[in-house]
DNA sequence: TCGATACGATACAGTACAGTTTCGTAATTC
DNA sequence: GAATTACGAAACTGTACTGTATCGTATCGA
């Protein structure tokens, strides 16, 4: 029962890194829409089928791309709220702006809402990890009795990031504010009413 | 110079109200990726010149549509900030469940983000206007004090629109919490940290 | 050397859809 | 009643894809 070493030609691991890199090239360039699959193989230098050969169809490429391309990220953790979270939304900031997101998350949206096996999956390995990440930040910071003992994390996850989310696709309709994040911030903090 | 009259058979306006009217059902059954034009004509028992013949294109069509859809919305004002920010949310809520905003919504934010003619349009019939009556009843809780002085109003507009646009999106994620609106409106007001 | 698999290139099949055109018929103005 | 426009039906054109198949060639294990 050894291991069978595979028969024939092995695969060129330069290919598959060229063709997922050209995904993330052309996602960037000219969005989702713009995004076919032979584009993929002519900017890759490669020939489909070579492209079908490790992924059975395009929706598989996809995933497999954006999983990766949103795994690195960091929660800031300096032990001061505040400071965290001002610090994560300029990171979430960034990362959105930076891969033309506003082109991939409202079509991940639709997925997710219509519940397709790609939104499925991006759900799983993108959306719940983040949020969880976000939740485990907030129960740290409560731990520390910096947050009200009747806070709903949950809640709160969405009062964070539902904001950023509509900021970035509405990011054209009004004039950048640099103190956009830190106002929100406070406001998420001590409230809109009484205090001050 | 008289007005003049034209010749020839009129155009039916029955036919037009079935045209906008199929739209709507077609976008509340199977949303913006099911929505062809042959769809619309066969739901509106209509021929698909007759389409032609009134609009130039798809996405006129659309435009059309989806602005009349999003004319009529009142906001509650009983004078009571909290009680009115809950209702608002519930009746957000309603609406964008109503047409399968869920489908819609992320399309126009892609458009929107792309600047295309459609998302221009879409932003100011539909978005703009929304956010300009929020902001209003925002700026009257603000003269009647129940608001911080240096509460920035367009970041709170996000603040109260964001979540409920990411929790519609993501909707199916996860259970639904039906005390979700109200500990949003408590959070928002009384902050995270500190009171009571 | 031989069988098996990978590779690029390219053609091909299949599908889906926007928008156009044609045709026979109905409504309206002049 | 003649010219003109609207109407439904349906065929048609053009396009833009995804995914498959074919072919000649290259690279591996046995």
């Amino acid at each position: 029962m050894t291991m069978s070493t595979r028969v024939g030609r092995p695969r060129d691991a330069a290919v598959s890194s060229a063709i997922t890199g050209a995904v993330m090239s052309l996602l960037h360039n000219v969005g989702l829409s713009g995004l076919t699959m032979d584009a993929v193989a002519s900017k890759a230098g490669v020939s489909k089928a070579s492209i079908y050969r490790r992924w059975a169809s395009k929706d598989e490429l996809l995933v497999d791309v954006i999983a990766n391309l949103a795994s690195e990220t960091a929660i800031p953790a300096t032990g001061r709220l505040r400071d965290d979270l001002v610090e994560l939304l300029h990171r979430m900031e960034a990362f959105l702006s930076e891969i033309e997101a506003g082109q991939i998350f409202p079509r991940m949206a639709a997925e997710v809402h219509a519940a397709s096996e790609l939104g499925l999956r991006y759900a799983e390995q993108v959306i719940l990890p983040r949020r969880a990440m976000l939740a485990g930040m907030l129960s740290e910071a409560h731990a520390r009795g910096e947050l009200r003992d009747d806070l709903d994390i949950d809640v709160a996850v969405d009062m964070l990031t539902g904001p950023v989310i509509l900021r970035m696709l509405l990011g054209r309709l009004g004039p950048s504010d640099p103190e956009w994040a830190p106002k929100l911030v406070d406001g998420l903090l001590h409230g809109w009413a009484g205090g001050r």
